[in-house]
DNA sequence: TTGAAAATGAAAATCATTTTCAATAAAATA
DNA sequence: TATTTTATTGAAAATGATTTTCATTTTCAA
């Protein structure tokens, strides 16, 4: 289970176990749409009502420090948190209901490579993000 | 000249030409690269040493507007405006000098169509954004 | 079981952004 | 050109998100 995992990862990098930290991390991990730091902390509080929103700030630094989330950009802010993808992924977010999804975009290589030879850059990174509705909304 | 053009645009769409608006925009309009307000203030006030932060914000809110400028988010933040590209595009970033290059994107049609079958989704908008190294930094 | 160290929540501090407001400047009108 | 209307301005205050400080509490290794 990614609660479970999520939990082991950050005590095996020296962090301890607390009740806030598990209210947090079940938080986050099971949702599958972007949560600010405010809806996480309004989520978490039913788990752990003696939770305290700084502490939703220092876990969440945490859990991106070790890769287990991931920041969500979008028109509206860029405060969001969601689950990070394993591999090397995408994310699709529906503008109705917010919930996320990621995929595979290895078919950008001949495009980055293009616009690498065309413009002389070096190319380190990319970030691809699809916007729409998903099939539940639609 | 582009700061010209973005003065008449301001002023067809019933805004009045002042020195502050000058100022920001002959910052931004000849930038290639992304400004955060605080770094607009400090080069337009060169212009216009009696400009304060907030027009820059109120300014910077116009521009946005008139779809002159646009937001471009980073890892370090996204606060930053660049001028906007016309058709559509795509940034390319230099992660060592910040410089900016847009580009074409329109090999992603195929990408998108299949993301859009896999997943169900309506697929509205995409942002797709590349990060290197340019040519005179390396 | 105990004690050192980490983690906590509350309050204060900070930082970016927005709002309020009285003074000023632009441009429409006379 | 002089006048008037109205938008725009900068400063200060307010707001909202995030970070820091600190005394207290909790975890966990010994």
């Amino acid at each position: 289970m990614t609660t479970d995992n999520w939990l082991t990862q950050l005590q095996e990098n020296g962090y301890r176990l607390t009740e806030a930290r598990r209210a947090v991390v079940d938080t986050v991990a099971v949702t599958n749409r972007a949560l600010t730091p405010i809806q996480v902390f309004d989520i978490a509080r039913e788990q752990d009502p003696a939770l305290g929103l700084v502490t939703v700030y220092r876990t969440l630094e945490k859990l991106e420090e070790l890769h287990l989330i991931q920041r969500v950009h979008q028109p509206q802010g860029c405060q969001a948190f969601i689950a990070a993808s394993q591999a090397h992924q995408h994310l699709l977010l529906c503008q109705s209901c917010g919930q996320a999804k990621f995929f595979e975009g290895d078919d950008l290589d001949a495009l980055i490579d293009t616009i690498s030879k065309k413009t002389g850059y070096q190319i380190h990174e990319h970030w691809l993000q699809l916007f729409g509705i998903c099939e539940a909304c639609q």
